[in-house]
DNA sequence: CTCTTGCCTTGACCAAAATCAACCCAGTTT
DNA sequence: AAACTGGGTTGATTTTGGTCAAGGCAAGAG
């Protein structure tokens, strides 16, 4: 839901590909000489499963890419429960519109997988962008396009049920023009996916039994066979105003 | 969660106000040349009740701004529910990121109060915002913005109760400083008010039931009366990141 | 190689919300 | 005044998902 990376397609720029942030559309707008110096204010650094970079209101100082693993954004209500927002693989930022959201970040996030991240200054972010207007542009469609995903979440979370949710979220998974079967492994752990989808964990389980029934899918472990993708897509895209494939990646 | 106006407020800019769109913020950024120019591209048009102004995907030639009346942004489903994303009082744009959404709607629009609208051309505000670099950030700050009102809805609508919903829905209804009790009552119908928290009309009844025993407010039709604004607030945001005041409004 | 641990599943039960149907009630219409 | 209408409520029931408790299983530790 956050930031879109193109790993699977060409860098739009002509320039050759010398930095990590150039995978990102979004950064490809950099003249090089901003991108190497945002390049060189970067620390990358490792971090083991479980690590917190920050919770939710901390003063944003650093947006983060991501090189490897995985990171979960989430909430943390009053009481106690955890709103998972989104989670995000290797070749997205996080924390990257900071600079115009109080300064300060609007979630936590965890590592979920061991990996590197690579952190630059905000500032020095804000800086490019409040002087360059092709850069501001670049980061106003950055920003729609997350805007959208968003609408697309909450449509998700309020109309589809336990099975539709994850079968959007399989699908989501499968390249846009694969042949059956498609073969995939789940990405993180079950839990995870649960509460990424907003429920419990024993619903997920129960859910993606129903799922096999009644589209035909199989899953052994974290591997997941799908052999009728019509009849998962027409399972799980009606209760969606957007149909497979929805334009995600 | 759309378009942040500012009619309690003082305008920002020191110039007057001469036109609808200077109660927003974003506008406020405008020099005076464009805001005239754009201003003098407004059509306003009446509207009654249950018109549709466009449905998703629609190619975006305008946006509208809300001088009176609601306006309800809702997604449909290949089955044929309704999920709102939001319903907009007067002093709200909608339709003014579209440049920035591949020029189509990403929600259809409809008049759930009559009331009118003014509608300007999506592509003047591109111009002016490719333009110029101030206007661009001033809509980098409007979409952050909405963006954040989005997390914050994806929350809502993953973790909290029926109930809940109804009370953080009554609370961002009030002025942030008031003293009990205060008495409000429900801006549009209490359906669409379901629809809007994705619950059931029916729901939403044995909802405000519950809210009423539970909170000790009271409700007549559609007059709500909040004698202790802290039972309310302790009810409703235990189950949220933010406590009200939640810097809504 | 056994023990532990974390993750996942399953069962029994409960709570929340959706669904279906009937009815109420105030404001219009006729 | 009687009938109609749309919005709202209420009751009965079903469905869905959450909760609590127990157990399975595979990978890593000792």
């Amino acid at each position: 839901m956050t930031c879109q990376n193109n790993q699977t397609h060409q860098v739009k720029s002509s320039r050759e590909q010398h930095y990590p942030l150039d995978t990102l559309d979004f950064f490809a707008a950099f003249p090089a000489d901003l991108l190497k110096k945002l390049h060189d204010s970067g620390r990358r650094v490792s971090y083991t499963k479980g690590q917190v970079l920050f919770t939710q209101d901390d003063p944003a100082e650093w947006f983060y890419m991501i090189e490897s693993g995985w990171v979960k954004l989430f909430r943390e209500t009053l009481d106690g429960d955890e709103v998972i927002l989104d989670v995000l693989p290797a070749g997205y930022v996080f924390g990257e519109t900071t600079m115009f959201e109080n300064g300060a970040y609007p979630y936590g996030a965890e590592i979920v997988e061991a990996g590197d991240l690579t952190a630059y200054p905000v500032a020095l972010l804000a800086d490019c962008v409040r002087g360059n207007g092709d850069l501001a542009l670049a980061m106003l469609q950055h920003i729609a396009t997350k805007n959208m995903m968003k609408d697309r979440e909450i449509e998700h979370r309020t109309i589809m049920n336990a099975p539709q949710r994850i079968g959007c979220f399989l699908l989501r998974l499968c390249k846009v023009k694969q042949t059956p079967p498609v073969v995939l492994h789940l990405p993180y752990d079950k839990t995870l996916i649960a509460s990424r989808l907003g429920m419990q964990p024993e619903t997920f389980s129960r859910a993606l039994t129903r799922l096999q029934q009644d589209t035909g899918i199989k899953i052994k472990g974290a591997t997941v066979e799908i052999d009728n993708m019509g009849k998962l897509i027409t399972y799980t895209c009606t209760a969606c105003s957007n149909v497979f494939p929805c334009d995600n990646e």
